[in-house]
DNA sequence: CCATGGATTGTCT
DNA sequence: GACAATCCATGGA
């Protein structure tokens, strides 16, 4: 998986769609799931020009690639991204929604604080993983990744190969104000954790 | 189920 | 002081 990530978020983006990723975290407790939706933020990417001053919390998207980049939104949320570029080059993919897999029940009381309940509700299950806020809250991944490896010991996070979507959409980001026209966002037609269609 | 508007806080200007 | 790669509550169909 890390070959893939080299080759530049806008290939590798539509390519992790489908995609596990794997969490185990201090006390070893393992969570997974399956991507259902990516976004790319390329070199020179209008969204992203404004991150080229060399702040520590923006830096990691412009680290080697496989570096993990933990943006911070709107005062209140992190979001996952992973560099795909050389070092210095900008460019990182942005991982939007997951399909729960295992885990589900630490998820569970990760997001609403309490213990998942025999016959949970259709709606609050896709709500756990469905957007780029809420599954960092499920998974329990913290800002302190930034700058971490991927598939290393030390970050706990790895992404492998799983079962690419048999139908897979392309369209613009989300919640953007600059950039917003730009197709650079795919995801699994077939899935209900998808953020928007 | 879908659409709309408010809340909220670190970071940059 | 303004902005932002979001989320959630609320109201109506």
């Amino acid at each position: 998986m890390e070959e893939l990530i080299k080759v530049g978020s806008i290939v590798a983006a539509p390519q992790l769609v489908g995609a596990l990723i794997v969490y185990v975290d201090g006390r070893g407790q393992k969570v997974n799931g399956r991507i259902v939706e990516t976004e790319a933020y390329p070199p020179n990417d209008p969204s992203t020009y404004k991150f080229t001053g060399k702040k520590l919390s923006r830096s990691a998207h412009f680290a080697d690639a496989g570096t993990i980049f933990m943006h911070f939104s709107h005062g209140a949320y992190n979001c996952l991204n992973i560099a795909c570029g050389e070092a210095g080059t900008g460019d990182s993919l942005l991982i939007r929604a997951i399909e729960p897999m295992d885990g589900l029940g630490l998820m569970w009381h990760n997001r609403y604080g309490e213990l998942m309940p025999d016959k949970p509700l259709k709606s609050q299950l896709h709500n756990l993983t469905s957007g780029p806020g809420k599954l960092i809250q499920a998974f329990g991944l913290k800002p302190e990744l930034n700058g971490a490896l991927l598939g290393a010991a030390t970050s706990g996070l790895t992404i492998v190969a799983g079962s690419p979507p048999a139908n897979i959409v392309q369209t613009s980001r989300v919640g953007l104000t600059k950039g917003a026209g730009l197709q650079l966002r795919w995801y699994d037609a077939d899935s209900p954790f998808v953020s928007r269609r």
